[in-house]
DNA sequence: TCCTAGTATATTGTATACAAGAAGGCAAGC
DNA sequence: GCTTGCCTTCTTGTATACAATATACTAGGA
């Protein structure tokens, strides 16, 4: 749970490498749909398009492969993931546990500058949701998520929930502007729970958030 | 949730590439202790003892920090991950809640066939617990909760698993053998509850039983 | 003796070059 | 017309070489 390459310019330079920066690259322009499923990646293209060798190309995309984000086929290259029906039931299904595995961590806890953060996100994000601003949906969205997998305290959960949290907003994407006022406010009710230390109840709002989201997402996903 | 490799020699040749097998390799050393955490693995010296050159190196490096069996430091190199005792207690509770997750998935569907080969390494299982042959415990063990893993029939879940608990194991791997008999016991009963379809019952005996021997570990640990 | 600066060495990061494998197209045969 | 095999081309896999950075060591001064 590192504090991230947020604080920019610190007194350690910290200076990423190449690989770091053509990984975040591409893990932009696969999360903000500028490559859509399926997309070859080729490693020679890249590399003219990002002004780089191969070599941090392949590893970034080594990196991405982890996260689940590409698929690499050995001797056929990468492509960014496809994710099946089936699977996007899997990662609900595992999100959705350890969404509520962490809400009780964080209820437990309740670390105060964090709750405090996370009621700015909420305040941010019901503004939001009300003028149906997608990108900022997205990004708090993105925000509320991230902060409350902090106040949940456990570095495995926080690494395991960014990924599984990019693979289904991959899915549930074009969902998150027609669903928001439902989101937040049951993003507000499990920070009550939170605060309040009332473990079983965060972690349940937790869980069935993960669960009703996927729904809508499939239900609109079957009707189109 | 792919069969793996185990299948050689089959019409496909499927090449692994040497990467891949040099990650393969060092994931074993590694799993052995045969390198220890905090050992350094630096890249030259690795190409010169596997004869390949670094790039194979390389990105095997780059799969297993994905795997988080190693910490590679930018510009400084990479090490055998050196878990601590926050991070293990953090990947036990993590471990406990899903191996709780695929236990009660288990239970719904149990597969015929999986819970049949369930059944002989539980069998092979205690006999090596009786016997208290170590290696083979650590093995039967693997597969255990491998086949357990692929009986819950969620492939997220299942690559997620694998990589927990190859680290649980790094930190409990010595005491496998003196807690053989009581892991073979408990084993037992989760694969019961699958059997009669018992979904709550197999995810609460699944989730006991990685917190009975994290807790186990830790006590043996204190101790020494 | 302890600290500091400077230098040498070890090690990683990246680029270029070549080898090997996969995919697609074209021609020859049935 | 359809299939089969070869060949071209595209792409990935690996090696070597060099540049950039971090660490260890030495010497000089307070």
């Amino acid at each position: 749970m590192k504090p991230g390459n947020g604080s920019r310019g610190a007194l350690g330079r910290e200076h990423p490498s190449l690989s770091q920066r053509v990984a975040e690259e591409l893990r932009r322009s696969i999360l903000t749909n500028r490559r859509r499923p399926g997309d070859r990646l080729i490693e020679d293209r890249l590399s003219q398009e990002l002004g780089v060798s191969r070599i941090p190309i392949r590893e970034a995309l080594r990196v991405l492969a982890g996260e689940g984000l590409v698929a690499v086929q050995p001797r056929r290259g990468a492509s960014v993931a496809d994710i099946s029906p089936e699977v996007a039931r899997d990662l609900v299904e595992v999100r959705a546990t350890l969404e509520g595995l962490n809400a009780r961590l964080a209820a437990r806890h309740h670390d105060p500058a964090i709750v405090q953060e996370l009621k700015r996100v909420l305040k941010d994000g019901n503004r939001a949701a009300r003028s149906k601003n997608a990108d900022d949906l997205v990004r708090l969205n993105g925000e509320f998520h991230d902060k409350l997998a902090e106040a949940g305290g456990n570095s495995i959960l926080f690494d395991i929930m960014r990924t599984l949290r990019e693979r289904t907003n991959l899915v549930f994407a074009a969902n998150t502007a027609r669903r928001a006022e439902q989101d937040w406010d049951e993003h507000s009710k499990i920070l009550a729970a939170v605060i309040d230390g009332d473990e079983d109840l965060a972690s349940m709002l937790a869980t069935r958030h993960v669960h009703r989201a996927a729904e809508a997402a499939f239900g609109a996903a079957a009707k189109t």
